[in-house]
RNA sequence: GACCCACUAGCUCAGUCGGUAGAGCACCUGACUUUUAAUCAGGGUGUCGAUGGUUCGAGUCCAUCGUGGGUCACCA
């Protein structure tokens, strides 16, 4: 495999007037004795520390490193900007101080360059706090031009395949991700708090279960076997509550052979969690509890702003049925439907698409996806759903063909899917057979019959209530962020060249 | 997968009716010891995504392909 960017990077063909200057100047830098890529730097302070503790540090030596992002030069003095981790602080490098022999050395520094700085805190008289170097030091040298300065990178395509300059240059980037590791970093505690097991499962399954969604496969060479990449760990989570523990979660990765979009990742991060005779009242309050406080413990407040339009997390988030949601947005009265027929009759009425095999639950769910969804901005908890779309949740007390489930939705989008868990083996065994025949008649995403999780409930499993929340999502609505690939590091994508 | 749009210098972008490729920043040369999108003088650095085609002549028109974005479908 050959990568276009790196062309002529061993044989210094196909170099670029700007790459080649950066090349003449490393080579000036080695000249003089001075390893270009240097090694080990103890710095004392990071740049915010400079600005924010410039009382007591003024005229104090500290000892920086980071990447140079601005230079300005004024003949026998220079200013220029340092940025670390921490953000940016200002450079004052004079020849006087430095001695003619650094000075020269700082020419051979571009905008790029990773250095080493001693020098003294100081305002300038523009006030700006900045540091007079004393010593500098080549960490690494920069062989490539950055991105410009003003405009920044806002080719998307750049942006995602070459991330590590989105964050050098975009700062809206790096704290986007700040807040998607506190996003994180605050659910754990949440549920390390409510004295739940943080539990890792495996992903790789000889069965893809507990979604409905296309699987990636893979192969084991050693035992010969196919093996699914997991889309969901739930069937394994709920393995451990037949096991005695009575309340775990799991936040990691699934991946699903499915469409790419500006909602949809092949992998995303999933929290799903498991409670021990709890059901799904119980989950719905711990899902608004959950969200809200990790918006105060993020962001400081549980009202946010998506796109223009304020979004107020603070429970309780209003229930409704799906049935009556349906009743409400589109008029049509799905409590009293008995045949495929007077359902069919109604999508039709509605213009809402359906597949022969679909029932009156599928029907209906299509209808909600298509009708209702887009009026549930605020958050909503849409309750009640098909039995028929819902092969893993206990059924309703009073009505058979619904379940104990639901489904949060924030600004039209589904971000949490929780249910009692169908705990009754008997009743889980029919529901994965009829789950293999819509497989069977060509529907690759139903679930697969899995006798071994068949074999667990048989052991007996506790009432449970069971969660999952789609963090990318969560972090979308916490960062402000319309696509999905903005919250991912490194969202996935083709090979840029192909052959 | 289908449809629509985009791809021009390192970056951000212009490019009219088909007639020798442009700007700002960055970069290079020179000046400048408190600037901050530093300033001043000079310098354009390019496989116009790729390959074919039409044409006297293609960044521009046509076809195919590639990559990206958006919408739809599937899904969370």
């Amino acid at each position: 495999m050959t990568d276009n960017l790196d062309k002529g990077a061993v044989t210094g063909e196909d170099l670029n007037e700007l790459m080649r200057i950066r090349r003449e100047k490393m080579a000036a830098i080695a000249a003089r004795g001075i390893e270009p890529f240097g090694r080990k730097y103890h710095f004392t302070h990071h740049a915010r520390e400079i600005i924010d503790k410039f009382a007591e540090l003024e005229g104090r030596t500290v000892r920086l490193a980071g990447r140079i992002v601005a230079v300005r030069g004024h003949g026998k003095a220079s200013f220029a900007h340092l940025l670390d981790m921490s953000g940016r602080v200002q450079l004052y490098l004079r020849q006087d101080v430095l001695g003619e022999a650094v000075y020269e050395e700082f020419g051979l520094m571009d905008i790029g360059d990773i250095i080493g700085v001693e020098g003294e805190v100081f305002r300038t008289q523009k006030g700006e706090i900045s540091v007079k170097a004393t010593s500098l030091e080549f960490l690494a040298k920069s062989l490539r031009p950055l991105p410009e300065k003003w405009h920044g990178l806002k080719d998307v395509e750049t942006r995602y395949r070459q991330r590590y300059l989105d964050l050098i240059v975009n700062p809206e980037v790096r704290d986007t991700f700040v807040v998607r590791s506190k996003v994180i970093q605050a659910l754990r505690h949440y549920f390390d708090a409510q004295g739940y097991l943080e539990v890792e499962t495996p992903m790789m399954h000889p069965i893809a279960g507990g979604a409905a969604a296309r699987p990636f496969i893979t192969h084991h060479n050693a035992l010969d076997m196919r093996l699914y990449m997991r889309i969901a760990p739930e069937l394994y989570l709920k393995r451990l509550i037949v096991g005695g523990f009575e309340k775990v979660y799991e936040i990691n990765r699934v991946f699903r052979n499915e469409g790419i979009s500006i909602k949809h990742n092949p992998e995303f991060t999933l929290l799903e969690s498991y409670q021990a005779y709890a059901d799904y009242n119980d989950i719905m309050a711990l899902t608004e509890e959950v969200i809200a406080k990790v918006a105060n413990e993020v962001l400081g407040t549980a009202k946010i702003t998506y796109q223009g339009q304020e979004i107020d997390l603070t429970p309780p988030w209003p229930r409704i049925s799906m049935t009556d949601a349906v009743r409400k947005f589109a008029g049509a009265d799905f409590a009293a439907v008995k045949t495929v027929a007077e359902a069919r009759a109604i999508a039709d009425k509605l213009g809402v698409k359906y597949e022969p095999k679909q029932g009156i639950g599928a029907i209906l769910n299509n209808v909600f996806e298509a009708v209702c969804e887009e009026h549930l901005v605020q958050p909503t908890f849409i309750t009640g759903h098909p039995t028929e779309i819902s092969p893993l949740a206990k059924r309703n007390k009073d009505n058979p063909d619904i379940t104990d489930r639901f489904e949060a939705f924030i600004f039209a989008r589904e971000i949490a899917n929780g249910f009692s868990e169908l705990n009754d083996p008997i009743d889980q065994k029919e529901r994965f057979l009829g789950q293999v025949a819509q497989r069977e008649s060509g529907d690759d995403e139903a679930h697969m019959m899995d006798e071994d999780y068949v074999t667990a409930l048989e052991f007996g499993m506790p009432p449970t209530g069971g969660l999952g929340i789609g963090v990318d999502r969560l972090i979308m609505f916490f960062t402000d962020n319309y696509s999905i690939r903005d919250v991912i590091l490194f969202p996935h994508m083709r090979p840029a060249q192909r052959d």
